[in-house]
DNA sequence: TTGTAAGCGTTATCAA
DNA sequence: TTGATAACGCTTACAA
């Protein structure tokens, strides 16, 4: 009959310590931690200084495993490289911290399968919501949300079936900046596109209806890569497409990295932007006001996104309904020198 | 003697359920998928059928409870929106991905009392080790992490006094930078900080003993300022200095946020870049290599920095020493155009 | 307002 | 190689 007590790893204090230590229960300790209204004052205070005392930090495995509610979410993002996320980020942190919540960050790195791989992980840790990035995931991926019954929050894009989702219309700012190009008098507008995701695909979307309305479009000025987009990678998509069709009038790059890496060509080059070759990027990181000539591009909400599409997910965690399936944030055209 | 089973949150299958349909015990289940060399051939392959036909995920927390280990590391960074942590923490996540273990990412916001309260609230994860970025935490800081015997791995710099490290020196670089410039000829050569963090201040201190050591120091030419960097503030301290000091001839920013606006007012302001006015930045960001002038600057072994540390807390973890208290991981000079 | 008892899902210990 | 049992630290349900 003799019980053998594991040795603990921390070795801190538990709840047993801190209410003994009061001289109360251990459920008291627990309520004067987590609904202090309904311990009075004076057992409160002294659980306080015995948690004090103690240095007693609560586990977090052990409610969970007890309460199962893990106040823990689940944030997935393409790429921890990207300024874009970084962002989102922060503002669903904002929101999170606030309301005591944690986050679990995975770094699908683009790929489908890893993000898979990733829920699976990390549904572990029992997260109690999920925000996703994009609309497009592996099959099982929306089954296994919907298995477990976890409110998830789709960012960056807007979706008309049913899912929550915060964003705003890919499609529609690529065909906004391509409408630009055009009244710059630009005919022969070229695109040029790196990662080729979801969200840069619907910006070629959005790029060929545009052209499509104008009677303009051209399939020869079109360059696609699927590797991931840098600077460099502008550069060198730029000297290609010129090669290819010195006639371009314009170039549509499917973010700023490309874009600034173009503008800096041209500069080495001397080609006259805009007047012999406008550009365009899109996102609006720091660098693109900066850059000679500074850079046309598409600005987009993304810290909002992420505080908004947080707070969306709370509700939902809370039981109740999103304020609305989705919404819409918009995006603002910075028109600057280099169109 | 009613029991009265409580409702189960994700609604998934548990390890007794695996058990159940496998015709074995929950132990046999652990141990299949944890140790699987200790269960026979026939058995786990019946466990792992069970596995795949209920969706069965392990639970965490009850992991956690049960072995006192969470494989989960917790790292403490002071910022999301720079590229230099970004970069460590893919490096990080590289090694413990590989690893089986999870991160807890905990931004400080660049505030060492912030830090200490995302600490405790971390804490309640029970990580199994820490990464920190810097050498300089709030003062009960090192107590908790002794307390509780946390293996911890400092980041970005090094010290000499026990602690595991692994960076490269900040005062060493910033004096490198500085007595490139004054081999190029420059004599007034003045600094803009920003931020003012631990490492920025030691960049100050190498750029300080640089000119000591040539005698041409001159505190006239420091320009410090506490808020976040970033480009315009570059530009807008660029306008300050020159106001102040027109004989300045050359300009060490402690990061390439700084110097990049800095240049790019240069540019609007028609002033010679590196003529008239050096420009030196740090850390050797993408778009560095790509304004004009191209950007000198100090090249930093960012990724390097965050796989090598959490390499070694893993180890540390394990209960074997580092391979050394202090690693160097050095920096490079990128000597371009703008020096 | 406070306490008791049981249970959350897993692993450590010991026994077979 | 396999299993029974207790234990991890906390919270829910119910009782006082």
């Amino acid at each position: 009959m003799s019980r053998k007590p594991r040795i603990r790893s921390g070795g801190g204090a538990t709840m047993h310590d801190v209410a003994r230590a009061a001289g109360v229960s251990a459920i008291t300790v627990s309520r004067a931690l987590n609904q202090p209204q309904q311990v009075s004052p004076q057992l409160r205070e002294k659980v306080m200084q015995a948690v004090d005392a103690l240095a007693y930090v609560p586990s977090r495995s052990a409610r969970t495993l007890a309460s199962a509610r893990s106040r823990t979410v689940l944030v997935l993002i393409p790429s921890l490289d990207n300024t874009v996320f970084l962002d989102t980020l922060a503002g669903i942190e904002s929101v999170l911290d606030a309301a005591g919540y944690q986050m679990l960050i995975g770094n699908s790195h683009y790929s489908a399968e890893q993000e898979l791989l990733l829920l699976r992980a990390y549904l572990q840790h029992q997260p109690d919501g999920v925000l996703l990035t994009g609309l497009t995931h592996a099959a099982p991926f929306e089954d296994i949300l919907r298995r477990r019954a976890l409110p998830a929050v789709y960012m960056m894009d807007l979706a008309d079936d049913g899912r929550c989702c915060v964003g705003f219309s890919q499609e529609a700012a690529g065909a906004a900046i391509t409408r630009h190009l055009l009244e710059r008098g630009k005919r022969r507008i070229g695109f040029l596109g790196a990662q080729l995701d979801e969200r840069v695909m619907k910006r070629l979307d959005g790029y060929r209806a545009a052209l499509d309305a104008a009677g303009l479009r051209d399939a020869g000025l079109e360059w696609l890569d699927p590797s991931p987009s840098s600077m460099r990678m502008g550069a060198d998509m730029l000297d290609a497409a010129l090669a290819a069709r010195p006639d371009c009038d314009a170039l549509f790059c499917c973010n700023d990295d490309l874009a600034i890496g173009a503008l800096a060509r041209c500069q080495q080059l001397g080609i006259a932007v805009p007047q012999r070759l406008a550009l365009a990027g899109f996102n609006d990181l720091q660098p693109s006001a900066w850059c000679t000539p500074a850079l046309t591009t598409v600005a987009t909400p993304r810290r909002e996104i992420g505080s908004h599409a947080a707070r969306q997910l709370l509700r939902m965690i809370d039981g109740d309904e999103p304020d609305a399936l989705q919404t819409d944030l918009g995006f603002q055209l910075m028109l600057r020198r280099s169109s």
